[in-house]
Parts: structure tokens; sequence; C-alpha cells
DNA sequence: CATACATTCTCTAGTGGCTAGAGGATCAAG
DNA sequence: CTTGATCCTCTAGCCACTAGAGAATGTATG
């Protein structure tokens, strides 16, 4: 295997497709390769585990920010890692939370589902669950109080 | 109750923000109601009713496009409602496949954690379960094969 | 060597589902 | 009459990419 590999060998190799390799090095999660004189990106085994590093937490949920994060406690060994086993907590937690959600909505979903006669739209039980929000498992709201936290968004899985 | 509420009535009784409202009716998912002669939006029942149905589906995870089919089948209730539960039914299967998804990643988070010794950086199991993919439940790639549909995203719980 | 096709480059714009803010008009209460 | 809340429109921003244009290289084949 080749010590400096093209952006395309380095997307085969990582897992990591081409454009997203260029973005994350926009935004500084991957440092600014070597070019050849024609200008093309060259990477070496380095960037490819950093590559590596970065799609796998991905893969786990993490945010760019607490990617960045981790990279830059990487970089100073000599460090307690109590950020990172907290970052890891944190995200534990997340991922408890929204697993139960989820399950709360799987089982509104089944219920909406063996309700629904398939008779016609007039009849559609399913139809009228989402009407009625009285008729579902979530607390009825506080005639002052804002729901919707509106956290926890833009992450996959 | 009045009959026509403003803009911050109609928040206040669905649960629905503000901007948020404006935002479905830009996109179509609320017909554009009756002003005041100051130019101010007044919504009646049936809007709030719409509304509160859209908020609900949204919280279930529904696409604004599945609402827009759903809301579109609503408006002929003579139609067998089979495409509404056909929709329920796909959504229950990606609601149940991000379930397994995050349970794999919960363990996963909960092996991470346990092995770390809360030491130094240099020694966090953390990092390095990261680092090297071959140590986690995914399986290897195949050396052409291209993982990660990147679909199934953007949605919230 | 020529040609064809693949890969790469930079740049801009689009995605979904909102949220935030500017700058201005209007309303309700004291 | 003044203050502050609410409303209006419009634009831009968020996240983490993805898609596409248009041009320049690289590689394989005839």
């Amino acid at each position: 295997m080749p010590n400096d590999v093209s952006i395309g060998r380095a997307a085969e190799a990582t897992g990591v497709k081409v454009p997203t390799i260029r973005y994350y090095e926009s935004v500084g999660l991957l440092p600014r390769p070597p070019r050849t004189e024609s200008n093309r990106r060259l990477y070496g085994e380095p960037d490819l585990a950093r590559l590596r590093f970065i799609r796998h937490a991905r893969e786990l949920g993490f945010e760019i920010e607490a990617i960045r994060a981790m990279l830059d406690l990487q970089a100073r060994p000599e460090l307690p890692c109590a950020e990172i086993d907290a970052l890891a907590r944190r995200h534990l937690a997340d991922v408890t939370r929204r697993i139960s959600s989820l399950d709360g909505l799987k089982r509104e979903l089944e219920r909406m589902i063996n309700c629904c006669r398939r008779g016609r739209v007039a009849d559609c039980r399913i139809i009228e669950t989402l009407q009625h929000h009285e008729l579902c498992r979530h607390h009825r709201p506080a005639p002052d109080a804002r729901r919707r936290p509106t956290k926890g968004r833009g992450q996959r899985q």
C-alpha cells in the first residue's frame, strides 16, 4: 500500500466520501494535506487514521464539535481523559433518552396501525389519533408551558 | 374561546411556535388564513385542529411530505385508507430500525465507558476504540462496497 | 500518440425543518 | 400618550453534508 494516496483512495480506504473529506478539511477537522504539483491532495496513513476516527465517531452519533474536542484532547496525551469520559457519558445519556422516546413512539404507531380497520379514510383511526392529542401517551400541556425543547437535533440514527 | 384568534393565540393553543406556523404556511402545509384589516393572520378552529395534527405527527417523526400526504388523503374521506396504513407501517419499520441501531450504539458506548480507566488520554480506551473500527460491532467493509446509505436523516427523536 | 473516460479541482447552491434577527407597523394596558 | 407586547416581511443561519457546474489533470486502450 502506497504511503501517499489520492483523495479517492483515501475515501475508499476509510469509507468517507470524497466530498465529505473535503468538507472536513474545510471545517478544520482534517489538516490541509500536501498537494501534488498538479494541486491534488495527498494523504498519508495518519490522515487515514484520523478519517477513520471521525467516521466511526460520526456513525456513533457524536457531533462534529464533540469529535473536534476529542481530536484536540488526543493531541495532548498527558492530560487526564476525564473530559472524554464525560463526553461519552453525556452522549450515552442522550442515546438512552432517544431510545426510550422512540420506544413510546413505536408503541403508539403499533396501536394506531392495529386500530386501522382498513376501511375508508373517514373511519381511519390513524388520522383520528393524530388529531386528538389527548388519546396518546404525551402529557397534556400546561396552558402556559412551552414544550418541545428543540434540543437533540441534527444527529442521525 | 374566540372563533378567530391571532397567530400568538394559535401558537399557545397548539404548541406550535409562531415562526413555525408561518413556516408551515410558506410551505403550503397550512392554508393562508384571512387577515385583519391591519394584515394580521386570523385562525379558526379548523386551522387549530390542522396545526395540532401537524404537531403531533411531527412529534411522532413523520416527515413534512408524509404529513402533506396524510392531509391530502384526509380531504377525501371516501377513499380507502390503505395508503395511510402503509405510511404508518413504513414509518413503524423505520422507527424499529432506528431503535435497534441505537441499541447497538448504546452497548458500544457502555463498553467504551467501562473500558476507560480514567487515567491519562494516552491510555484512553475510548479513543482507541474509535480509532480501530475492527474492534466494534460493525461489519468490515468490502473493498469496493459503499456503506452508509445516507438515508433516514433529519428526523428527531 | 490520440482519444476516451475517470478523477480531481474550486465554487456555489440545495437539503430539511426550522430558528434568529432586522426593521418596521400595530395593538392593549396603564 | 406612552410603553411594551405582538405582529408583519424579509433575509440569513443552523447542521452535516450532497449535488452540480465547469475546468483541469490522470489513466487505460487503440
